[in-house]
DNA sequence: CATTTATAGTTTCACTTGAAACCATTTGCA
DNA sequence: TGCAAATGGTTTCAAGTGAAACTATAAATG
């Protein structure tokens, strides 16, 4: 019996399944910020996730920039030995705790960052464009809702 | 003048900003759904977009395959051949075209897909419990309207 | 109809990535 | 105190990934 179709089996339809739009919608922004920095800066998305995060927090550990950014600690210790090497960020060790390192941006670090975080705030912008402003608000306070509370809003750190 | 803040930089608040924020509940819910069926069935994320693009259009080539999981066509030549190779998905030749593949699931590629999708539709109800109901419907519309135009709603490939 | 050009799909190669193992240091506790 | 467990961070290894090269077939062009 050589059915051609299978209303039966209820196929997802992809293009609204949410977790598949959120994916294309979340992928197609992200790829498009770094488009702007990736090949003028050598710097992966990776690195520049770590800069914005010490930007905003001057002195985290490692462990802490993995946290805020939802990266695993491979990755960041990756990025970081990177960034060292390039002059991007400095670090030192701390005083009390030798195992951790207490990061930050340098000279340089900071030059890079005000020149890309300008184009992200862009990008955010051109997205957010396509919206009517009754969209724009709704889509932050649900965006907020729906980040999972171990990466929102936490207390900056404090120097 | 040894500035401890930087106000000056007007560095990225992260945990605010939109392309974050879609990058972390995108990753956290399609993770979730991952989770369900990848250890259970021995099954990669990328196979499971295969499967789940053949059980909503029976007989597209690798090509389509690729355009509409937004994968790239190494990807998909992979992932089908992992799925050729476990019985889930039955390959033949297209009559006219011989370079072309016809591509559908098979009998055993079925069961797997109708144990899965219903545990990625209550994962997708799971996102939407934690919203209104009036904030659910405007991240739908949102979402469409956010869509890249290229991989939105198509028409159903023909027979 | 012969030859160039385009298309479908696979393979190769260099790079990225994450899990697990690892090292150093600190903390908990008998 | 001294030793086990926990923690911060790096390294290793195996798997996954995409760009470019490649094979085979089809379409376009002279």
């Amino acid at each position: 019996m050589p059915a051609k179709r299978h209303p039966d089996h209820a196929p997802l339809e992809l293009e609204r399944f949410l977790p598949y739009q959120l994916s294309i919608v979340s992928n197609t922004v992200s790829q498009a910020i770094a488009d702007d920095y990736q090949a003028r800066h050598d710097l992966s998305v990776t690195e520049w996730r770590v800069m914005a995060v010490l930007a905003r927090f001057d002195g985290l550990s490692a462990r802490e920039v993995a946290e805020r950014t939802a990266m695993d600690k491979v990755a960041v210790s990756r990025a970081l030995a990177r960034l060292v090497a390039a002059g991007r960020v400095r670090r030192h060790i701390h005083a009390s705790d030798k195992r951790r390192s207490v990061l930050g941006l340098t000279a340089a670090g900071w030059r890079i960052h005000d020149e890309v975080a300008p184009m992200a705030r862009q990008r955010e912008r051109d997205l957010l464009a396509r919206l009517e402003p009754e969209e724009q608000a709704w889509l932050r306070g649900i965006l907020d809702k729906l980040m999972p509370p171990d990466t929102a809003g936490q207390t900056a750190a404090k120097g």
